[in-house]
DNA sequence: TAAAAGAAATTAAACGTTTAACTTATTATT
DNA sequence: AATAATAAGTTAAACGTTTAATTTCTTTTA
């Protein structure tokens, strides 16, 4: 940085001020420049290799082009699908409008440590966009949002649930376990397992009372035994069902919380000498691009989650550019529906 | 931002000059600020919910603890387990040094534009990674090198082929064909088909020769109707193989650039009539999550891709301390054996 | 031909933080 | 008691850019 050619340079080189050079450069076709000072200083910035300092230039307008990109989490931020499509979608979005993306990762231990260790780094960003990790505590979630309040910037909350303020926020309605045991009731199971990713935290009790809400009101009395963690690992998912099929060797269908774990299962289930979809049925979630490659192709519910970030740059470009409405988007996952689920007939 | 308080508001809220908040702020042990001072200015920046700006602070220190992920390409970003795995690796390891990302997606149509954009924007980074899609023209990489040397600011290039010039580099060697294409030829096959991903581009071309050379060597004369593209999708790779085995039926392996599109392989070579691995051996690359679930599992090349990034930013951080040596690190990647190919006996 | 309008440029302050150099007050050393 | 050392601050310039206000010069208009 030490070694930069600044402004002041590039305007003795073109013989003209420093404010002339600013003016040029940020509108080329500013009419308080001439057409010849105009050659001259282009000339001078190829010739310095000039590149405009962004913090410099931040500083004085007070704008940053820069959202930052809050996630509450110690895990490593690129390696899921969840967060990778999300990322996706806010980044095509906001890049379309000259916006970049900063990441400041945090050592800290806690949620609430971690969001204002980011928050510190990247102030002087213009937004923010808070993500939800859907392991952490609901009470750690509200501290960090009046956290970011307390910037005074616009935000939106993405996929953090029941947040009833007047905030920006969007929300994928199929985070929960509804649509997925919804469906396969409909289909007529009554023996029904469910596969979630990460066993304790907020998320994992959420979705454990929304199985027993929905199972409840179909007079099914299940308990905890009927809900695995498969730790979004293969290995972990198919040794859990090959288990679990030997405790419940009734049950009919499975609902998984990803299509990784989904397809563990069904190969765990054909591995117990069971064929999917004749003996039990299977669900699973995401759309993944390899749902259409197991054997049979996998139902599953697509979360959508590039729509749902494209929707909180939406939201937060509303924002940027002076909006004062909050609104709140509810996206809704969709299901695929292809052939690893079967109806079974009525015969209780 | 125009709302947030500086530290000349939380000085004055102290009773102390803005210099002494700055030095305490910076170095909470300092023996120039006095206890009581202390308790004061920690006071006020609570209470004024201060936030240092790092813009300014970056302005002044000529230190932004930012590192620019540049990546030619107009594809989204964060959509490809190859990028992810990478950003992964390097996130991971900057992140542990205090150091964010920043990334700034161009809207230019030329790589070249793209990567001088992306220059333009994240000015004043401390260094940054220049990546490879393999889609890009070798001519222009050297261009963006060069455009990158001339900010004269620390940086690595991660899978960027065959660069002599003394700049650090991370190398994955099994970015071409060769490992596969060997294997299948140890294994004693001489009926190969080559499914690549995209057609068209430098990186496409490159891996065409590989190909050509590796089993030239073999005297086969194979060509260029063995090589296929699955646009790594599913449904393309599915439908290109399954016409390809009957212009080829006398197949008896199939190279594959991706394990998505080895699986497809599998189930296209399954609805054919045929069995994996008895009478057409696939194996894949990447090592994906869901490679063990195929079936029969696949034979695939792990390609570190999360070392890659590691080590990537290993690299800058020498570079970002002092260490004037270039590097140029060279990983291998690791045939994993499962089930998806079989030896042939000599019949021929 | 004077006044007004327009074009092309400059000046100087501001953004918020850092830091070398300086000051003042207190304590320790001889 | 004089000197040195230390502690606890402060001052002011610098980082590179932007921009409102101003200046200077040229052209147009009545």
């Amino acid at each position: 940085m030490g070694s930069m050619s600044s402004i002041k340079e590039v305007a003795k080189h073109a013989g003209v001020s420093p404010a002339s050079v600013s003016i040029y450069l940020n509108n080329k076709n500013t009419k308080r420049v001439g057409t010849e000072a105009k050659k001259r200083i282009e000339k001078a910035v190829l010739e310095l290799n000039y590149h405009k300092n962004v913090f410099a230039s931040s500083l004085s307008t007070q704008k940053s082009k820069l959202i930052g990109i809050i996630i509450p989490t110690i895990l490593p931020l690129f390696n899921n699908d969840y967060t990778n499509a999300l990322l996706s979608g806010i980044q095509i979005r906001l890049s379309s409008f000259g916006y970049g993306l900063l990441f400041f990762p945090s050592s800290a231990k806690s949620s609430i440590e971690i969001v204002k260790e980011q928050l510190e780094k990247s102030a002087g960003c213009d937004g923010y966009i808070l993500f939800s990790t859907g392991f952490c505590d609901m009470k750690h979630i509200l501290k960090n949002i009046t956290e970011i309040e307390k910037t005074k910037k616009p935000f939106v909350t993405l996929n953090i649930p029941e947040v009833d303020a007047a905030i920006n926020q969007v929300l994928i309605k199929d985070l929960d376990t509804t649509t997925g045991v919804r469906y396969l009731l409909d289909k007529g199971h009554r023996e029904i397992l469910l596969l979630l990713g990460r066993s304790g935290g907020e998320h994992a009790k959420y979705l454990r009372k929304d199985f027993f809400r929905i199972t409840e009101k179909h007079d099914l009395n299940f308990n905890d035994d009927r809900i695995l963690y498969g730790n979004y690992s293969a290995i972990d998912s198919y040794n859990v069902i090959k288990s679990a099929l030997r405790v419940f060797p009734a049950t009919t269908s499975i609902c998984c919380m990803s299509d990784l774990m989904a397809s563990a299962a069904i190969k765990a289930i054909k591995d117990s000498g069971k064929s999917v979809p004749n003996d039990i049925s299977v669900i699973g979630r995401n759309n993944s691009l390899y749902s259409t490659l197991s054997e049979p192709a996998l139902t599953t519910i697509d979360l959508h989650m590039h729509e749902a970030g494209l929707s909180a740059a939406n939201l937060l470009l509303d924002s940027l550019s002076g909006d004062a409405a909050t609104k709140k988007i509810l996206l809704t996952g969709s299901l695929i529906e292809r052939n690893s689920v079967q109806s079974i007939t009525q015969e209780e």
